[in-house]
DNA sequence: TTGCGTGCAAAGGTTTTGCATGGCA
DNA sequence: TGCCATGCAAAACCTTTGCACGCAA
């Protein structure tokens, strides 16, 4: 383990990621978020502590699927990390759904024993259209 | 349909991309590759030969999913059009794998019925460690 | 006091865009 | 000839890095 101090940033990035668990935020909402409340916080400060809390697993890190899009983070839950179920994106309204489903460890097991390949499901997002945007 | 000519570039590209079929290669490659043998062509005729490939489903796109990884291209053969099969990808060396099981299309359609999400296979990526990487 | 954290500016990489020129039909 | 395609340079975009200064312990 590596030393490291408590600073104001660390705990007002640390809190908003928390505020915002169900959302999926990138490293500029977070900048604009601190501009805008009047306490703003340089880029590199921000991107260097959201690599550091992705290495500790604090939070998970989905990078876009599409052409300069910016990464997103997410706080991990206590005792809720994700191992066991996929999250499926939106490519029409960027929403990110949870996908609870046994099935899914079902399929993960699957693919490692018939196809020698060990999913990792935290990475991993399934694409497609929601139900609201298919209605539309 | 909209009008478009047929140049040198454009057909030296598309025959790169057909000979480079089991290869997901970037524009980059294939920039370096004309400029290699003695007739370079343009970042920007690249980039807006492949957006359109892409957009009429000639060729499939994958953008990356590390940071600053250049996104990869892959020529569709006929009637191979990969709606009915993952992809799979090794977050450690990279491998691009093809994930041709029948369970894959059953998961899709169960998504879709019970979860009221309509997959598309294509801009999926299963993410983990190929078995090559787990034995190292 | 030690040395990690901060923040600015600059640089990194990929991709896009503006614009004058080139070439297909 | 009309219009799309090309290619250069510059810009946009997200992210990383260098470095001097600030601040936690």
């Amino acid at each position: 383990m590596e030393k490291s101090y408590k600073t104001k940033q660390r705990a007002a990035i640390l809190e908003y990621l928390k505020q915002n668990i169900d959302n999926h935020i990138t490293a500029d909402n977070i900048i604009e978020y601190f501009k805008k409340i009047g306490s703003p916080i340089g880029k590199s400060t921000v991107y260097r502590f959201l690599d550091s809390l992705v290495e500790e697993n604090t939070i998970r890190k989905y990078s876009g699927s599409e052409r300069g899009e910016a990464a997103c983070f997410q706080y991990i839950e206590d005792g809720h990390e994700c191992h066991t179920h996929f999250h499926m994106k939106c490519s029409k309204c960027g929403d990110l759904i949870h996908l609870d489903c046994h099935d899914m460890e079902e399929l993960a097991e699957h693919i490692f024993k018939e196809h020698k390949f060990k999913l990792d499901i935290c990475k991993t997002i399934l694409y497609g259209t929601c139900e609201k945007c298919m209605n539309n």
